[in-house]
RNA sequence: GGGCAGGUACCCAAGCGGCCAAAGGGGACUGACUGUAAAUCAGUUGUCAGACGACUUCGGGGGUUCGAAUCCCUCCCUGCCCA
């Protein structure tokens, strides 16, 4: 992909009402947003190749900082030519910056204004991260965007949140200062729970920071989706409008739909290809279906009819619920490729609404509308 | 023909007088999964009932006992060994 535009400038190229579509230039090519990203944790969308991420259309992909760190090393990692090269795809990535897993892990022994000493899953060996180590690791993985090193909460804890949010503030300014590469795009996170008054503050602070995008975290982790789209509410209008915005780890059908309602503009989540492992297909139209339940046996049908990802155009619901009742490991394959396919091509769906003024009318079925 | 070991729910398998509608696996069925310690986790699995509970089960038949999957008799079947 060539770059004909300056690296991490973001053009908003249509809005209607509060749904934008635009694009966000990368070394690695530009991002047309909205735009849903696969997660691949340790360096691998899990039972995907690069080649097959490609056909699905995908253009961003995520990795994660902690583990990647843990093993193979990030040092490894630029050792063997950065990210990019290691897992062999070229397009747009992003690298989380371990602060999720730090927590979410829960065996974070010390956590104080300074870092983070937490133990690997992996040995229970002893690890220290903070802002400054954060930076350095996801410099030398290479990702094009980084994230700041944060705190996430407990969303419904006031003083928490209130605690985290400032601390999570502190170590956007030491992570900005931190950065040494050029070519990387550094995003800071909005936190503050549910509480309106403290994502209204958050949003104010990362808003004025210099940094070519803003992300959303600390949400879809346990709160109602009335509370996750209020708390977008709050944020939508403070944030700046040449910025991309980001919603950390949210991603089904709805999700994207009710986000974008609120000026988002990336999303990334775990959901499809892990709920393709278990055994579990997103549907478009209709909404889920559970691919193991035994009606599916005989099913000629594809997953979705109006599908177009290879999975849909080939195979039948009895050919895939024979796959999975086998434990055959090419259906996490498959059904992460017609999960990825959904939300992917349901983000350019959504994008090409946007540019034609139709948003809210093309997605009426999935949308709850913003207060 | 003789000897030995067995026959338990869909399958394997524990139990060897009451706490047994019967452990544990597997299978089957159902549900969950949102910046991935996840090809993971949870529930159900004799019948009827929302639950209490009721009813029919541990190869067949017959006994002993207040009470049997568990003890006795007998028949059938399976595996292994010896002739």
């Amino acid at each position: 992909m060539t770059d004909t535009t300056q690296p991490f400038t973001y053009t908003l190229e249509a809005q209607d009402g509060r749904a934008r579509a635009g694009r966000f230039s990368t070394p690695h090519g530009d991002l047309l947003t909205p735009v849903f990203a696969p997660v691949g944790t340790a360096a691998t969308v899990k039972a995907i190749t690069p080649a097959q991420l490609t056909e699905i259309g995908a253009s961003l992909v995520l990795s994660n900082t902690y583990h990647l760190y843990l093993r193979p090393g990030d040092e490894l990692v630029a050792e063997m030519g950065g990210l990019h090269e290691f897992m062999q795809w070229h397009g747009p990535m992003l690298t989380d910056s371990g602060g999720f897993q730090v927590f979410s892990l829960g065996d974070s022994s010390n956590i104080s204004d300074e870092g983070v000493t937490f133990r690997s899953h992996i040995d229970g060996s002893t690890h220290h991260f903070t802002p400054e180590s954060s930076v350095k690791i996801q410099e030398n993985l290479g990702a094009d965007i980084i994230m700041a090193f944060d705190e996430c909460a407990d969303p419904y804890d006031y003083d928490y949140s209130l605690k985290a949010m400032h601390r999570t503030h502190a170590w956007l300014e030491r992570c900005l200062q931190a950065k040494s590469r050029a070519d990387q795009a550094l995003f800071g996170i909005v936190q503050g729970g549910i509480h309106p008054d403290l994502r209204r503050q958050s949003a104010e602070f990362v808003a004025s920071m210099d940094t070519p995008g803003i992300a959303i975290g600390g949400l879809s982790v346990g709160e109602t989706k009335a509370e996750m789209h209020a708390a977008l509410e709050v944020v939508d209008p403070i944030l700046p409008e040449n910025k991309p915005r980001y919603l950390m780890g949210v991603g089904t059908p709805e999700d994207l739909v009710n986000g974008v309602a609120r000026g988002v503009d990336i999303f990334d989540c775990v959901l499809p290809t892990r709920l393709g492992r278990n055994n579990a297909a997103m549907l478009r139209s209709g909404g889920r279906l559970n691919l193991k339940n035994a009606p599916f046996a005989n099913d000629p049908n594809p997953i979705d009819a109006h599908c177009t990802c290879y999975t849909c155009r080939t195979f039948t619901r009895a050919y895939l619920r024979h796959l999975i009742i086998s434990k055959e490991m090419l259906s996490a394959t498959l059904l992460s490729i017609h999960n990825l396919h959904t939300l992917i091509q349901l983000a350019k769906d959504i994008r090409q609404s946007v540019q034609a003024g139709t948003f809210e009318d093309d997605f009426a079925d999935l949308l709850v509308k913003p207060e």
